[in-house]
DNA sequence: CAACACCAAACAATCGTTTGTTTCGATTTG
DNA sequence: CAAATCGAAACAAACGATTGTTTGGTGTTG
């Protein structure tokens, strides 16, 4: 209904405006959660990760999430103060997430080519997870307003691809922003389209690259 | 929050699921609507798929539709049955603009990537116009469960872009389905990133398809 | 007159959120 | 050591607003 980068329908003590103690940073995250994860927040997010991802922000109500959880829907603002917060912090998590993948992909890579499949092979892999923390990032289609916060992780987010494609050996002409957002839109569309069973992600994405790469 | 393939909260006559006698099929529409356009059935089409297209389909109310038409929100219903009912003529609608569109565009081409480059410059003009009947296409990232009809529809509009790839002369091992997926995925994304007084929809397709096709 | 297009008003369900209370383990204190 | 205290985390219940939708009436028009 109405835009997200707004106020909340009932008012609220906007003084609360709690600016958390820089979340509480888990090593970059040996596998999944070994750990007891005895972080109900960390639950929180993770539940809201694959809601949001898989039915949309607007789809997802706060009493989906809280039954995922197995708490009720009042207890989820002991730990977020409102659902768009809740989103910010999901959203942030699964750059975090993303991040991390595509840094460890690329990291014992060279050649130009290489390092750029290999981080788009970790980046699809991340948004077609059936237990997906990554779908978020691309749950928002049509939301016109959405929090700053978002954009920027965003941003930060996509200029790893900005980096890598900066990289190549492209034949003159070619321009390069488009080049950046025609590929991350061609592998964020796949969550449309995939089909676990099918293709791998892995597959669709060399086969992706196969056809823009010149020999 | 309820997949679009459900049935409706409050339960309705199921027996009235009316078939309509194969919509009122207005001549392939010269230009937009210059004709008095008695029909008020159009005017909610068009306020709906503005609406749709920029806020989504869980992000747009029965009423806004409403206000949008300048009609009450009751109203709607001597219309169309349910907002389902009306997703799917707006769908329908905007499958059958962009199919007038790309068909004009590629009328009078011959040459295999000319004919691919007009068809895609018309249909990313669908998107990306700012009363666009044509973003609705792309509105449902996240709605797991869709109607039959939407999808039916979706498929014949792609199939035109299938043959338009099935022309071109590719060298072998290029995945003719990645092809097209790729590509109307980075068309679709643009919807995310365009910005009116940039680059115009054409030159940016002209570009992605620059760093697509081999001399 | 009959079909259409709409208004006016309401319906139950669900929305995000708030409030007050309870539970319970850890910490502090007598 | 035991009792008192505390805070986090949850429950229980409700708030007003908004959701999709229904019903019944009204004016207009061919």
């Amino acid at each position: 209904m109405k835009p997200m980068g707004s106020k909340s329908r009932t008012a609220r003590p906007m003084a609360k405006r709690k600016t958390r103690p820089a979340k509480p940073v888990r090593p970059p995250a040996a596998k999944k959660q070994i750990e007891p994860l005895d972080d109900r927040r960390q639950v929180v997010i993770n539940e809201a990760a694959r809601l949001f991802g898989s039915k949309g922000y607007e789809g997802t109500s706060m009493r989906d999430i809280a039954a995922a959880v197995k708490i009720l829907p009042g207890s989820l603002y002991h730990h977020f103060p409102s659902k768009e917060d809740l989103f910010v912090a999901v959203y942030a998590f699964a750059v975090s997430q993303s991040l991390d993948a595509v840094t460890a992909a690329i990291a014992n890579r060279t050649d130009p080519w290489a390092r750029l499949e290999a981080a788009c092979i970790a980046h699809t892999q991340g948004l077609l997870d059936t237990n997906s923390y990554a779908a978020v990032l691309i749950s928002h289609l049509s939301v016109s307003n959405l929090p700053n916060q978002v954009v920027a992780l965003r941003d930060s987010y996509e200029s790893v691809f900005k980096e890598l494609i900066a990289e190549l050996p492209l034949p003159p002409g070619i321009d390069r922003r488009i080049f950046r957002l025609g590929l991350l839109g061609s592998m964020s569309w796949t969550i449309t389209w995939y089909r676990p069973g099918g293709e791998t992600p892995a597959t669709i994405v060399r086969k992706l690259l196969s056809i823009i790469r010149r020999e």
